[in-house]
DNA sequence: CACCATGTTCCTTG
DNA sequence: CCAAGGAACATGGT
């Protein structure tokens, strides 16, 4: 469930409730999720360190801790969310969820790594972050730095968007949001941008995102998921909604429906057998 | 049964 | 070597 805000978020979450825990016990229900390691190397690693600091790069998630022992080692865990991935704490005598690769006990409680679809990872193995592109909310992401990525490249600019060695943390529905701001057409091949739209696909790309991001910081979030709901990421309005909750996305998901800006009825296409919506009249190619 | 789903990696083809 | 397309991974919702 996760794209750049909403990882950032979540860090910016358990960042404090984990800092200075001591993991206990690990629990690896799941071993491909903590591959490479064998679920052993995995275990015995983690087992007694103490987690330091966490932060985030693109959509992932990663852990500072001190190993166990007289060296206290500095290690580094590396988690990703996949689809439908969550971390949270939970209290130690709660029941487990029924999907959930690993949990690491810490005493009165679980780091708890639940994901239905396990396609998300928790990993003592960095080298996926050596394949990500700059930070799109720090100050080396420039108009300049995207204009060089997407200079020799034919690709469709929306299938560009979730290339995570352009830029880190874009994902399908940001990508489709970000282009919908910026006025511009998601089958435009890459190279035929014209430096004023990416310098505006620069703009809307940090703008959706650092919105996104607020709002998260703003709402009240359920990061367990309490009672099957999903109320952690988009923060589209609340299924029991007051209309406390603003419905944010702007094309994403809403096919069929009025553009917000023209009236134009939204539609989806499909590109690299992933949906992207846009307005036809808003982001009109030539 | 059909189709859809926030992601990444691997394999094939050109 | 690269780009592009598709499948695989796995489960659930509608």
């Amino acid at each position: 469930m996760p794209e750049l805000p909403e990882v950032e978020v979540l860090v910016r979450h358990l960042r404090p409730l984990l800092k200075g825990k001591r993991i206990q016990e690990v629990q690896v229900h799941r071993p491909k999720v903590v591959a490479p390691a064998s679920v052993r190397v995995f275990s015995r690693t983690l087992q007694g360190a103490e987690f330091r600091g966490l932060s985030r790069r693109g959509k992932y998630l990663v852990f500072a801790l001190n190993a166990s022992g007289r060296t206290r080692k500095p290690l580094s865990l590396v988690g990703h969310l996949g689809m439908t991935g969550r971390m949270y704490l939970a209290p130690a005598s709660a029941p487990l969820p029924r999907h959930a690769p690993v949990v690491l006990c810490l005493g009165g409680e679980n780091f708890i790594f639940e994901d239905t679809r396990y396609f998300g990872r928790l990993t003592l193995d960095g080298s996926a972050l050596e394949r990500l592109g700059p930070e799109p909310l720090a100050a080396g992401f420039s108009a300049e730095v995207l204009g060089q990525g997407l200079r020799r490249s034919t690709q469709a600019i929306k299938i560009k968007l979730l290339d995570q060695s352009l830029v880190a943390g874009v994902g399908n529905i940001y990508a489709s949001e970000a282009l919908f701001r910026a006025g511009i057409s998601p089958t435009l091949p890459s190279r035929r941008l014209t430096t004023r739209q990416v310098e505006g696909l620069w703009r809307e790309i940090r703008q959706v995102l650092a919105e996104a991001i607020e709002c998260g910081s703003t709402v009240p979030l359920n990061f367990a998921g309490l009672h099957g709901r999903d109320r952690l990421f988009y923060y589209g309005r609340a299924p029991e909604a007051e209309d406390y909750y603003e419905e944010r996305l702007r094309v994403y998901g809403r096919a069929g429906q009025a553009c917000v800006e023209c009236g134009t009825l939204i539609k989806r296409m499909v590109q690299a057998a992933r949906s992207t919506y846009y307005c036809p009249r808003c982001q009109r190619r030539s």
